[in-house]
DNA sequence: TTATTATTTCTATAATTCTAGAAATGTATG
DNA sequence: CATACATTTCTAGAATTATAGAAATAATAA
């Protein structure tokens, strides 16, 4: 998770995650409604300015899901991103645990 | 300090001074009695088995010195390493409001 | 059905990062 | 003072990882 998290575009992938509460905008009749995060299209357009390269993020979101710290589930023809809690809560103990322990000695 | 982390040598090394209490061995004369943490040599020792490539060992612990997550100080002709508890904090921190933060929706 | 939109996979290239030897630095010991 | 020891810096090469274009897939819209 940590390696995950340790490239910046990732970083910044997963810190739009957690401040955005963007409802996925849709057409007219608003297929995709009620859902609890972005599109991998409006995350590409947040991270990199622009649509056109929807590759890149596409791998980072990949590497997210590989480590458990996203989940990125089809609804329509979109891919809703959402930031997996558990994970983040793993992390949280992990690292209270580290910092709590005691040497033997 | 996720970058730092996400190296798995980085992640042995610090896996091992949270396990570990060594004092640091000294000669006859007990020179470097009564410190917190393992030397740069010890840590090599563990974390590749010999003492032959203290050069990687020493990268990865300036990366993590740079991080914040590790100190190493000197004492006589050794390094003393230790653990950043206020880095694990931080990290902890940083995760626990991640996981309990609510989307503004 | 054809076209369009959203996203992924594939591929090659670019960039970064890791590794380990050699030489250099600093400290202690004979 | 010379030698041995612990560690760092420098260097080149190896390995990994990131990037972006093009083609492929899948779902919707016309």
């Amino acid at each position: 998770m940590c390696k995950a998290l340790g490239d910046p575009t990732r970083a910044r992938i997963v810190q739009f995650l957690l401040d955005c509460c963007c409802e996925v905008e849709v057409g007219e009749q608003g297929e995709v409604r009620s859902t609890e995060g972005p599109t991998a299209g409006q995350v590409c357009c947040h991270i990199t300015g622009s649509e056109t390269v929807t590759s890149t993020i596409s791998f980072h979101l990949k590497e997210l899901r590989n480590a458990g710290l996203v989940s990125v589930e089809k609804r329509g023809k979109y891919m809703v991103c959402t930031i997996n809690r558990a994970a983040l809560a793993k992390l949280a103990d992990f690292f209270n645990d580290a910092r709590t322990r005691s040497g033997c000695c």
